[in-house]
DNA sequence: ATTATTCCTATGGATTTAATAGGGAATGCA
DNA sequence: TGCATTCCCTATTAAATCCATAGGAATAAT
């Protein structure tokens, strides 16, 4: 029942974009520094979210990628769905599914839906423009950007 | 983002144990056979809903499991996270997790808590009685117990 | 040219998942 | 008593997934 680096990292990443969201291309090897992650992973990561229109890249020295959209445009959802694949908690609950997966779990598969649907209410109503929010909020704590 | 088959087994196997719920002892063998899986892997299943006390296991000829408590006592939260481990969508947010693992997830934190709270709050107010009733509204469709 | 950067693919170690397997211990029953 | 049944405990393992690391080609700025 977990969430994968894949989709953590990609969530950072994209609030480090809309951070330095200032027209200028960021690159992932500042981004790695900042956050802390090695960028030949990032660089994978980055580029699904760029397959996904979600960035834009700039190719060459001086390049690196910006936000297509505004911050309030992303949910985390988009973002997390992206990276991880859709966030249903089995399987079978999945679009596409094999239906013989489902096979015994016709009671059961009641909580996972409502799981399913409890997880996709939070992550569809958070948006990046929301994490932007919060991170001014700790600045108070914590002014070291 | 996925919940195994362990603890969807399990789930499983209490559902069974509560429609077969007259006081006399449930043999693992009749459970696997009625949900098709296999019996040594019920067997280390079991054992832990033994262990957490939510089964009491008869042995020898004639044994096999009783429920504990009354079916609308047992949540899904309990069965799962004594299967599965908490339901913390990441490792951080767990009980004794290392601090470390929470460095540069300040903000996005905020996210994993909120999806956390969203699936605790499911799963401790679904109770098996909810899913025995939910089974026997199925029954309409489908009357082969 | 040289340097910085994205882009693409392959590889691999560690961990987790989902069982399978074997045999010991306890109990009921003929 | 002896035998069948059932729980109990531990070890092993094949496959999948996770989490990177690595190398080099393509592109663009200076």
């Amino acid at each position: 029942m977990k969430i994968s680096t894949k989709g953590r990292y990609a969530l950072r990443l994209m609030l480090d974009l809309a951070t330095y969201n200032i027209g200028i291309p960021v690159s992932i090897k500042d981004i790695a520094k900042r956050q802390n992650i090695s960028d030949k992973y990032l660089e994978q990561i980055v580029s699904v979210l760029n397959k996904a229109g979600f960035v834009r890249s700039v190719r060459g020295a001086q390049g690196g990628y910006v936000l297509t959209k505004a911050p309030a445009e992303y949910t985390v959802g988009m973002i997390l769905r992206t990276t991880e694949g859709d966030l249903a908690p089995v399987a079978f609950l999945s679009d596409h599914a094999d239906p013989q997966d489902a096979e015994g779990e016709e009671v059961t598969s009641r909580v996972y839906q409502a799981i399913y649907d409890a997880v996709n209410n939070v992550v569809d109503h958070i948006t990046l423009d929301d994490l932007l929010k919060w991170q001014e909020e700790q600045m108070g704590d914590n002014y070291s950007i």
